[in-house]
DNA sequence: TGAACATATGAATATTTGTTCATATGTTTA
DNA sequence: TAAACATATGAACAAATATTCATATGTTCA
């Protein structure tokens, strides 16, 4: 659906401010759509406060439900919830002994991903 | 407003499976309330294509606000909504020349913040 | 000064998302 | 096998959020 010259006149400015090249080795650095959506999803993991402390939480062990909900006061459906999303971004991983289920992080990259965050707040 | 007993039992498993001294320390590593709220914000900026999008087009170079919104075929408006949230959370900055405003990342960290993100969902 | 341009912003709307509640699934033990 | 326990999950509801539309602010130039 390209519109007419007309309306692009009305909607934006003149012309491109930059060189057409400059704008097309941008738009070359730029990822797949569909990563970008992946990304995107990815940071969306770490924007809510009971998605990070149950990661801090696991970060020194691994723990089960119902010890992460008593220790974050919350129910136990609040954190089961939440855990299915991280284990689905592959952020945590978890074993089961008997009735007990427990969690534990997957993955490395996680802690730095924190502290990189905390870095850049304590400024 | 404490839960009495009867009802702790009804909600969560029968006692803690860990010992004590070990929650202790776990909540003993959690950020204050304020921190975890600032971190989770932090990353809600990561969380959106239009402003990672955003991000990778001024990876390079400034750019204005026009010239953004034609790149990434956006309305000016939604591009200059974003900015602000990128501006508040201190991640671009911005300086004018006549009627154009340029704006440029406002630090480093985006890059390797973003990379990382990149890497965790390329495994 | 007025017209054109570049950007910012408030209100409205649609979509996404986190928690709660009720209940289902799966395991152990008496 | 029945009861108790640990966890998972679907539906409902409330809160947060991204975009659009209309319009305001601020700058330049004739």
């Amino acid at each position: 659906m390209k519109r007419n010259i007309a309306e692009e006149h009305a909607e934006s400015c003149e012309m491109i401010h930059h060189h057409c090249d400059v704008v097309e080795q941008v738009m070359g650095e730029m990822p797949q759509d569909e990563d970008l959506y992946d990304l995107a999803d990815f940071f969306k993991v770490f924007a809510d406060t009971t998605r990070i402390k149950i990661l801090y939480v696991l970060l020194k062990q691994e723990m089960c439900v119902c010890d992460i909900a008593q220790t974050l006061e919350m129910t136990q459906s609040a954190i089961s919830h939440q855990l299915r999303i991280l284990k689905q971004m592959d952020l945590v991983k978890n074993r089961r002994d008997g009735k007990t289920i427990y969690y534990s992080l997957a993955d490395n990259h996680i802690v730095s991903i924190l502290s990189q965050g905390m870095e850049h707040i304590n400024e």
